[in-house]
RNA sequence: GACCCGUUAGUCAAGCGGUUUAAGACACUGCCCUUUCACGGCAGUAACAUGGGUUCGAAUCCCGUACGGGUCACCA
């Protein structure tokens, strides 16, 4: 690419975990940086220190890493155009000036209304029916008035903050890279806007336009949510006289059960990547889902790798609608990871969920371990995440309940107890105990009782594992063991018996 | 309420005025495979919100209506 350098950021708060629509936003950046060879910018947005959180930027870095992420620049990295936190850029007094600037060109002024008032005069306007707004206190002063009116509010011990003053009755639009052409009418965005708070932080409306500015960001792709931001910011890009960014506004993604957008207290969606991680998902499943929530490539494959990603990314295919978010669909891409992703990855976290889960020890030994390897390799067909190996061979580790429902209802006929008592039976002669005598094992029943196909299979399934579905029988019981097996058959036979 | 935006099957979506009796995927249903279920394979059900234009021709362009969403903070 000849043409002028791309370069583009993602800017997180550090107020908590990375967000599925955050981490959204980085990927679209990531692969249109990626994709025009351009650089993938990470700074941190934290001027409002009262919501930052501890290990808020740690959390968010490491679970960009976790996805498969990496930028040029950032806070942790460093680069030429840092530092790449904003309250170490205030410090630096970055802001400060340019604001001077702006009040020196009359552009800014000191507003000395306070939370109070606003709030009341918010909700009266809300009771007249108008969109709330921001009324210019020094309307239809004299500049003497103006500075009279400043001087008494500082007499009183009041604090400003600055505002910008908007102009008046002008349109100001872009060509939206996803959404086309949007305008605003500079009537319409709520009156002059704050710029630095009373305590002297900037707000994120300055403070994203400097920033962007000073760093040199070409593109910002950002939320929908931002689209009534971008006016605002380009009445300071005006202001200064400087050359805005070319803008893009994702679709949100919903929630399938509100329709709205996801929000942190909607819990039928898991809203962090960190809870996906807790889980066990595949993080290359995670990145493909969530590039394929909003946008879609040319040809009918949806599974793709990070790499082919970067290659086939083109930032016109960015959908203009909001996409529900999936879960089933989720399940399914991971599930199509976890079947074809290496034996030793999968092994690895599965490994790791058994043990939290407790139905491994802490520091197996190599036998466990190698039993367990058999484990998930009997699972790894269905297994989406791999958390689900708890629950899917909990027959492995504990006694199971009684039989119930469709799997009661599938083993209450005549032939079922003569299946079983015969199973068990010959499993308890067998001389090896394996997968291969398993099976000739409960070939030998057939023969002999004449029982077959679903009345021969489902019985012996639902005695040992209870459950309706699963891998391979013989294996299966194999790995469950010849005590184990037996003894729930017996328990079952009493169930059904009665 | 005001301002912005969106609307193809249950969900994600392709489609950019004629090649559309509208792709593909998830989900769902059925069949096949495996002397079982799942996996896999094959098939099927199912959609252009609505009313007007423009045009020889509209899912595709324009306008209205309905519905949905986003935003209106000294949050970002």
């Amino acid at each position: 690419m000849a043409k002028n350098k791309i370069r583009v950021r993602y800017a997180p708060s550090p107020t908590g975990h990375l967000h599925i629509g955050n981490a959204r936003t980085a990927i679209f950046n990531y692969l249109f940086a990626r994709h025009n060879h351009g650089k993938f910018i990470i700074r941190i947005e934290d001027t409002d220190t009262k919501r930052n959180v501890a290990d808020g930027e740690k959390s968010q870095l490491d679970n960009l890493k976790w996805l498969g992420l990496d930028w040029d620049e950032g806070p942790d990295v460093g680069g030429d155009f840092g530092p790449y936190r904003q309250t170490e850029r205030k410090d630096k007094g970055i802001y400060q000036k340019l604001i001077d600037q702006l009040m020196a060109e009359g552009k800014a002024y000191k507003s000395y209304r306070t939370e109070d008032e606003l709030k009341a005069d918010r909700e009266e306007q809300e009771a007249r029916g108008v969109m709330p707004h921001y009324e210019y206190e020094y309307e239809g002063m004299s500049d003497d008035e103006i500075k009279k009116s400043m001087a008494d509010a500082e007499a009183k011990g009041l604090k400003p903050v600055i505002r910008f003053r908007v102009p008046k009755n002008k349109d100001y639009a872009w060509d939206d890279i996803v959404k086309g052409r949007v305008s605003f009418n500079s009537d319409s965005i709520g009156g002059d806007f704050i710029i630095q708070k009373k305590n002297g932080m900037p707000t994120y409306n300055f403070a994203v336009v400097v920033d962007d500015h000073l760093m040199q960001i070409s593109h910002i792709f950002r939320g929908d949510d931002h689209v009534a931001n971008t006016p605002k910011q380009l009445m300071i890009y005006e202001a200064f006289g400087w050359q805005p960014p070319k803008f893009g506004h994702m679709s949100l993604i919903t929630s399938a059960a509100t329709g709205k957008k996801l929000s942190k207290r909607d819990e039928s969606v898991l809203q962090f990547i960190e809870q996906y991680r807790k889980l066990g998902y595949l993080p290359e499943a995670m990145f493909n889902f969530i590039t394929l929530l909003g946008w879609s490539p040319v040809g009918e494959d949806e599974i793709f790798s990070r790499k082919q990603f970067i290659k086939i990314y083109d930032e016109k295919r960015l959908s203009k609608s909001p996409a529900k978010f999936d879960n089933k669909k989720l399940e399914w891409v991971n599930n199509q990871y976890v079947k074809s992703s290496d034996e030793n990855e999968v092994m690895d976290l599965a490994l790791r969920q058994l043990i939290k889960k407790g139905n491994i020890p802490e520091n197996p030994d190599a036998k466990t371990v190698e039993w367990a390897r058999q484990l998930v390799k009997l699972y790894k067909q269905q297994m989406s995440y791999m958390a689900q190996i708890n629950k899917m061979a909990s027959v492995f580790f504990k006694e199971p309940e009684q039989v119930s429902g469709d799997a009661l209802k599938e083993i209450s006929n005549d032939t079922a107890p003569i299946v079983l008592n015969e199973f068990a039976k010959r499993v308890k002669d067998l001389k090896i105990f394996d997968q291969v005598e398993i099976f000739k094992t409960i070939k030998s029943i057939q023969k002999d009782t004449k029982i077959r196909g679903r009345k021969l299979w489902m019985p012996i399934r639902i005695a040992v594992t209870h459950e309706m579905q699963g891998p391979e029988l013989p294996e299966s019981i194999e790995l469950i063991g010849r005590d184990k097996a037996i003894h729930h058959i017996q328990e079952t036979l009493k169930q059904i018996s009665k």
